[in-house]
DNA sequence: GACCAGATTGTCT
DNA sequence: GACAATCTGGTCA
């Protein structure tokens, strides 16, 4: 069940007492699947009109520019991932099934246009915001699965080209969970080419993690 | 829990 | 005009 009103209220105080700086743009200046599996365990911060919310980040995806036949920019750039093709550090915002949207960091080189596609993440702050957002009440649905974690985010296309080494939209340097040897790979979710490569990477067990969580669970 | 169909619209060919 | 880096609710087991 869902956390009782004393036990999430502290659990945020601790939260905000932990969140640290923004990583800075060498972070991102990496081999993409690096990035992408130096993300998980890290906090993502969103500071909006309705306050901040934060969470811990637990699934991402990574896509490999013009070398990836599963990544918008397989075909070259246009006007949709025009931001892939920039400076890393950046947020890569784009709108899918006529309803959702989906987060993504720029990775690597300018011109490379990789990118991790932020898929999961544990809510840590501001939990009621993202609650009324989503319509949800229970916590380990509010960010399971990219188009929940954009929508309990408050993230949408004015979110795009966002410099995330910056407020409003952020990640920690700190790592408040390193889960340790719980870090699991497998092939992406929701494509149909290039499903062999292990480039999504995941808390093992984790109940806020969407699609196969490799391992038990009940 | 697993499987399936329907929703809904920006973007590209 | 076709499709999409998805989600939800329904049905069946």
């Amino acid at each position: 069940m869902s956390l009782g009103a004393d036990a999430s209220t502290t659990a945020e105080e601790e939260a905000r007492r932990t969140l640290g700086n923004p990583l800075p743009r060498d972070f991102y200046d990496r081999p993409v699947t690096r990035v992408a599996r130096d993300l998980i365990g890290r906090m993502l911060v969103h500071d909006t009109r309705e306050g901040r919310v934060a969470g811990v980040i637990v699934e991402v995806e990574g896509y490999r520019g013009e070398a990836d036949p599963a990544s918008h920019a397989f075909r070259g750039r246009t006007r949709r991932n025009a931001v892939m093709f920039g400076e890393p550090g950046h947020a890569y915002v784009y709108f899918t099934y006529g309803m959702h949207h989906c987060l993504n960091l720029v990775t690597g080189r300018e011109g490379v246009a990789s990118a991790v596609l932020l898929r999961a993440a544990e809510p840590r702050i501001g939990i009621e915001i993202m609650r009324r957002r989503r319509g949800v009440s229970v916590l380990e649905r509010l960010a399971r699965g990219p188009g929940c974690l954009a929508q309990a985010f408050g993230l949408d296309l004015t979110r795009n080209g966002l410099d995330v080494t910056e407020p409003p939209l952020w990640v920690s340097d700190r790592r408040p969970e390193r889960f340790a040897g719980r870090i699991g790979t497998s092939s992406r979710v929701g494509i149909r080419v290039a499903t062999e490569r292990p480039w999504r990477f995941f808390v093992r067990e984790s109940p806020f993690v969407s699609g196969p969580r490799g391992g038990l669970r009940r």
